[in-house]
DNA sequence: AAATATCATTTGAATAGTCAAGTGATAGGG
DNA sequence: CCCTATCACTTGACTATTCAAATGATATTT
């Protein structure tokens, strides 16, 4: 037993360097009094705004569900807007939502790429970058059976 | 606005597939009634066991009360056993917590290896897991305050 | 021995997400 | 005009996680 494969190997720093990144993010977007999931969102809508929830979801691959409750914490907040339109709901960022983005986004875009400026070389980047597509691609396609 | 860095389309890249990997492997383990979670924690108890709760949130990189839940859900199924000893826990599976992720390894290390395996050579691989080593690494210095 | 410090674990309140069943709005047949 | 199908969204029950405050267990100091 316990021999890792090459595969395993590789899914383990892949995993451990998510989860570790998004607790430091947390940590950072703090003075922002955001999250990295809310961030996330935020960035997603103020780039395809205005769009339904449906498409949103899609966008940062969570389900309708989650979304839901996301949009539902971001609204209580203030920070974007609900329309119901014909049966669909569309989002749009408040102003509020503007500011606060505007407010992160530099300093939160300097602040992922520090983890890679830090210990890889521009090539270095270009193959990680080119070598995490396709792999990422390749998961998307493996769909779940009904999503 | 809006002009993206590389590290942060790396770093999207990295979290959407290790969301999209873990809702696949999340499914995958259904068959043997177990969570990606699960999985990695009983990965960690059986390489490294007997071991208290402090060592293993180490291992894992979860925060001691994170452990706790996750151990409490893991003992009332029956999989581990914890036995205060002095003031600490020690924890080690239990022969259906053992024969369980004896059930699950191969398979479940096969589906790890498969995304990896579809779309990247074996020098491909060599390589993401180097940067990645790298990287995970560097994050993993970079503490938080206080943890 | 009692008071206090220290370490390990638990727990309350929160975010973030899943799945699956439920609700609302509208469109189309009968 | 009601019945039903369908899409879009919400909600209930759950896992997994965080942080920070509380509890337990033992060790030390007076």
């Amino acid at each position: 037993m316990q021999k890792n494969t090459r595969g395993s190997l590789i899914w383990l720093r892949l995993t451990r360097f998510t989860h570790q990144s998004n607790l430091l993010s947390n940590d950072f977007l703090k003075q922002f009094d955001l999250t990295t999931a809310q961030f996330d969102v935020l960035m997603q809508i103020s780039t395809y705004e205005p769009l339904t929830q449906s498409e949103l979801a899609e966008k940062v691959t969570v389900t309708q569900g989650g979304i839901s409750r996301m949009l539902a914490r971001l609204e209580k907040e203030g920070l974007i807007e609900r329309k119901q339109e014909w049966k669909t709901k569309t989002i749009s960022l408040t102003n509020k939502g503007r500011e606060k983005l505007d407010s992160a986004f530099e300093d939160q875009l300097e602040f992922q790429s520090s983890f890679f400026d830090e210990c890889l070389s521009e090539e270095e980047q270009k193959m990680l970058y080119s070598l995490m597509s396709r792999v990422q691609k390749n998961s998307e396609e493996k769909k779940l059976p009904k999503r």
